[in-house]
DNA sequence: CCGGATCCTTATTGATACTG
DNA sequence: CAGTATCAATAAGGATCCGG
């Protein structure tokens, strides 16, 4: 269903996808978003996460992320205060983007050191 | 095919979205594929449809995307030499990842202007 | 130790002009 | 037409510091 090239919520535009790379574009917010779309993770998971990510990234990729809707923070009242990070019900539906990047970029790593 | 949510294939990962990341980030790429998904463009046909990028950063895309095997290259025989460019088999296939962005980004663009 | 904030350096992008 | 060259502006990255 997604390879229908026809139909008219089909129409496939310039405009639509830059409009989604304006939210996502960065190195570090899809990798954060896919973190994330398993499990809510505290601040310090997703510094595990999100591979060679620094905490100044972070935080400022979950603050516009936050900005756009995309994600839930809630502070925790626990011993040393954290900080969880959530997908909200909208950030959600990237999901069908990361799981599509996903697919790809394991085709691709297969593809280098296959060939 | 694309839309089987379980199975060994489809383990969504950080790394592989970060392997996806690291060839189409940048805040042109995914447009230009995007404009060259209908048909082969010129480089001028470019400039006109990828709104707002400069002939610099288009040349420079093109080049990066062609290092990665997913745009090609030629040279026209034309009276003013022309270029044209176009998408590889393999460049197609990162179309469900541009069909998934444009369907989200005309989503989110009716959620803005809706609310 | 957690979640940043600040300062400074490097990399990427933008605007404009210019060449074969 | 298809790029390059140059310089200015912006974004990302590294190191360090701080309040709780």
């Amino acid at each position: 269903m997604l390879l229908v090239e026809n139909g008219p919520e089909c129409r496939v535009t310039i405009k639509s996808v830059q409009d989604t790379m304006d939210i996502l574009s960065g190195k570090w917010k899809l990798s954060i978003m896919c973190a994330l779309s398993f499990s809510s993770l505290r601040f310090m998971d997703l510094v595990r996460e999100v591979d060679g990510i620094r905490s100044k990234m972070l935080s400022s990729n979950l603050y516009e992320l936050e900005i756009n809707g995309l994600v839930k923070r809630t502070v925790l009242d626990t011993k040393p205060l954290t900080v969880s990070y959530e997908l909200t019900e909208y950030g959600k539906t990237i999901k069908p983007i990361i799981h599509e990047m996903s697919i790809w970029g394991r085709h691709h790593r297969d593809k280098i050191l296959g060939t």
